[in-house]
RNA sequence: GCGGUCGUAGUCUAGCUUGGCUAGGACUUCGGCCUCCCACGCCGACGACCCGGGUUCAAAUCCCGGCGACCGCACCA
């Protein structure tokens, strides 16, 4: 603990109060905690509950996404084909004099000049004899450096008994995806384009996670990946959001050393090709509408380029959705890449299933093609047993080539064979395409649930009177509503308990409290962000109206308690305002 | 992982220099009183020296190690 008397700033005040409070706090805190492992109270995964289902309301419903789940651990095969295991490590160097830790990678590209495009294709060997080469000290205290080594950020363990079962903890949800498509694609009646996705855990082992739900090593993840036919990249919801705007930060901008924002709408955004795919300029725009919805103002958001070296290793292009908050200033909160058919290409490479989807012509196209038939007969007593490969290799070649070359020489070299006219036989073949095969692009919009948690929590949180409130939008409140005995005697609690089991059947998330004053119970509840508070008073044992109390203007109105069920539903899902619940009154 | 600063109830903190503690206070929480609508007041209760080792008759206090936090460096495909 410091002593120093600096006044905390918003994101103390936040987590302080979420552990306070019980969203979240640290994880194994009896065992001293763990960093970057949270655990969320039930406040806290209410809350985080309601956040991914608004995403489901705008993402999934509409656009048919069909949501999966797959496990965390993958055979080491799965991250291998992905790129992960190659890409998701960074060689370092000890000083082995102050044991500070560097990048090598690094060191080189500041001391020998050697660019990142070269210092990436260097292996440890290599980049230790550079390291020696350039005479490249430690920069803290001239030491010498020992051997390079890599950190590998994914999680290793074994599956089963044997050690050279390797596995890892994904790193992300997404290859969960890729590694089921042809399932997946057979339940989306194969047709183009759909998208599947998945909430789910991933395990990053970062070397320091210190910014609470913003770098955790276990997080939740939302990874959406939305399979289109390249060729017919035009997006249907298109003329929904073409006129929404987005706050860019351009590749290009970056590159002057400017963070200029932007501001286009998504259809100048495709029509100046800021954004190369449809699809992932619909979805930046519901990410937008998301977090707005989330309570964080769109001028506090923007979109930014990744340049193509920070960009992952499958991005053609890629933007990061990021957030404004008054601690760390921009933070990614989703990343937009268009992965084009990297992934399902490497697995396809890697486990030899076919990943191509068939697309049939509008009519069969019929092509005449030259076909060369090896006529065994004479390739036999020529090549004898190599006669079998020879006939391979010739019906593999390209038939005009072979075609021409005879004509022109009378022979054909077929590696260190020559095919004489006699042993083959070229004909003109009609065939008929019925469509084709390819394997389907992706666009992935991706998100970090914990963070938007912290981020709603960050845009709901003010301060009222010197008393803390979360002004979470109506519909993710962790709680919907309090219900308070103005007095805990005279069967005022009775009555309001009566009120909070009607209102708890109605399928509400409600809260009873009769403790302290009621005053008190207010602020308690505007601390956790219920929205409203019904109030059970002496005027209600004579007429059956009670009072109910907005947490963000402290107004109250009145209403009677048969109506509430009707009032209250209209209400949280915006069909009606506070000043529709009831006649105003004061207390 | 390195360097600096630091670790006392749910929270904020006093005590540490110079060892003597039955560890003090405030807020919160819980129980009670008060016709009590914005953390009112009054009475009462629960609750802590980060962990381990050492020095000592005696350790919250001194020493060593570990763990954790904050800030900076590095890292964040």
């Amino acid at each position: 603990m410091s002593n120093e008397t600096k006044t905390p700033d918003k994101f103390t005040i936040i987590n302080e109060l979420a552990r306070r409070r019980g969203f979240f706090w640290q994880s194994y805190e009896i065992y001293g905690g763990v960093s970057g492992f949270v655990t969320y109270g039930f406040l806290g995964a209410k809350l985080k509950q309601n956040i991914e289902k608004k995403l489901r309301e705008l993402f999934v419903n509409k656009l048919g996404i069909l949501e999966i789940e797959s496990p965390v651990i993958s055979p080491s095969k799965v991250f291998k084909a992905s790129g992960h295991v190659d890409h998701f490590k960074e060689p370092m160097v000890e000083c082995s004099k102050c044991k500070k830790r560097f990048r090598a990678d690094h060191l080189l590209q500041e001391f020998a000049k050697i660019n990142e495009a070269e210092t990436e294709k260097l292996s440890l060997k290599e980049l230790k004899e550079a390291i020696e080469k350039h005479k490249i000290r430690c920069p803290e205290c001239g030491g010498t450096f020992g051997e390079p080594k890599y950190f590998l950020t994914m999680f290793k363990t074994t599956i089963g008994p044997y050690s050279e079962a390797v596995g890892y903890g994904r790193p992300e949800a997404a290859q969960g995806i890729f590694v089921e498509f042809r399932r997946l694609y057979e339940m989306a009646r194969e047709k183009l384009p759909f998208g599947v996705m998945q909430i789910g855990h991933a395990l990053r082992n970062e070397i320091s996670p210190r910014q609470g739900l913003i770098r955790l090593r276990e997080f939740t993840i939302i990874d959406l990946e939305f399979f289109f036919d390249p060729e017919e990249p035009n997006c249907f919801l298109l003329k929904d959001f073409e006129n929404e705007t987005l706050r860019l930060v351009l590749a290009e901008s970056k590159l002057r050393g400017s963070e200029e924002i932007v501001e286009v709408t998504v259809k100048e955004a495709l029509e100046k090709s800021y954004i190369k795919a449809e699809w992932q300029a619909v979805f930046m725009a519901l990410a937008k509408k998301l977090l707005v919805d989330l309570g964080v103002p769109a001028e506090k958001q923007r979109f930014i380029e990744k340049l193509p070296w920070e960009r992952a290793h499958y991005a053609l292009q890629s933007f990061d959705q990021e957030v404004y908050v008054e601690r760390w200033g921009w933070v990614e909160v989703s990343g937009h890449a268009y992965r084009t058919d990297y992934d399902l290409k490497q697995h396809m490479q890697f486990s030899g299933a076919d990943m191509r989807v068939f697309k049939e012509y509008e009519k069969p196209v019929e092509t005449e093609q030259t076909v060369i038939k090896p006529l065994m007969a004479k390739l036999g007593p020529v090549f004898k047993e190599e006669a079998a490969k020879v006939a391979e290799m010739l019906s593999e070649a390209d038939a005009e080539e072979v075609e021409a070359s005879i004509k022109k020489s009378g022979y054909y070299m077929l590696g260190k064979y020559k095919i004489l006219p006699e042993y083959i036989e070229v004909m003109c073949q009609k065939v008929k395409e019925r469509g084709k095969r390819f394997i389907p692009h992706v666009v992935e919009p991706s998100f970090g649930s914990d963070r938007m948690v912290q981020f709603a929590l960050e845009y709901a949180y003010r301060v009222k009177d010197d008393r803390a409130i979360l002004s979470f939008p109506r519909d993710i409140a962790p709680i919907q509503i309090g219900v308070y005995p103005l007095m805990n005697k005279n069967g005022l609690s009775e009555k309001a308990l009566q009120v909070y089991k009607m209102l708890l059947n109605e399928g509400f998330t409600v809260e009873y409290d009769e403790a302290g004053s009621i005053g008190r119970r207010y602020a308690r509840a505007d601390e956790v962000g219920i929205p409203l508070g019904i109030t059970v008073d002496y005027e209600t044992l004579n007429d059956t109206t009670v009072t109910i109390r907005d947490r963000d203007t402290w107004k109250q109105v009145r209403s009677r308690i048969e109506d509430l069920p009707k009032l209250l539903h209209e209400y949280f899902h915006w069909k009606a305002d506070f000043e529709d619940l009831g006649k105003p009154f004061e207390g």
